[in-house]
DNA sequence: CAGTATCCCCTTCGATACTG
DNA sequence: CAGTATCGAAGGGGATACTG
């Protein structure tokens, strides 16, 4: 097999970088209220970790590094004292934020319902040892 | 504290069903792929695990049955032989549809964008020891 | 303030083998 | 065909302590 020069870099950066592992970055668990969050300005560290419910100092590092690196914050240090870090969506985020709030506005709006079918699925289903025999 | 009878319904569902939590089952890695998937029209198992690149069976029965507990999927078992069970949207699922086709376009859009963002990432930061060898 | 560094648990996940 | 069962490796993630 041979191909030309183009079609191996588009190649490289398909095999670098596949589909569900964007998918995975952008729309992981902390990665959505990050994104978000970071979406209204300039945010600093402690905003985000007031604003994104129940992360961890370190979970927070960790994405906010993965995000940085793939290219969707940018993480500006001013050199102060104390020191200031600000986090803002580049371009390509600012694109994506609109179907994250989406996202957002429809797992809000069919919460409840989740819930709901979650308490039927459990009391329908797989009654181990007491009575009630499971679905279908 | 005291509040409505209706309030405390309203209150347990979101204490059992956190933002978070939907967002992560809902745009989880495999998810967005099985709800894409599975969005034109009722899918069988094996058309599932053939369209949905790198999951394994285990995960892919693991994710259909969190999106069945969910409500997001119906399965339609036909007691036939060989077995016959389809998947289907359900309409919440449906409506969650678009938001996740766009994210996946957006993916799709700005791979390349995103691997080249990787690779000067990379090579400006943490040269350790070696010639800017670094992370995964 | 904005992180790093460790320790350690516990879930996720792939591989493999078996079944109605 | 459409799963289930089991195992073992990998890493996600919290708790805590320390630093420029």
């Amino acid at each position: 097999m041979s191909r030309s020069h183009t079609d191996v870099s588009q190649e490289v950066t398909a095999q670098a970088c596949p589909l569900v592992e964007v998918l995975d970055h952008v729309a992981g668990k902390w990665s959505i209220s990050i994104l978000v969050a970071a979406a209204h300005g300039p945010v600093r560290f402690t905003e985000l970790e007031r604003s994104v419910e129940g992360i961890s100092r370190r979970m927070l590092t960790l994405n906010l590094r993965r995000l940085e690196r793939d290219g969707l914050l940018t993480r500006t240090v001013h050199p102060t004292v104390p020191p200031k870090v600000e986090y803002r969506l580049t371009p390509m985020a600012r694109e994506l934020h609109s179907y994250l709030t989406g996202l957002v506005e429809w797992a809000e709006r069919h919460r409840g319902t989740i819930a709901q079918a979650r308490a039927d699925y459990d009391s329908t289903a797989t009654p181990t040892t007491e009575t009630g025999r499971a679905h279908q």
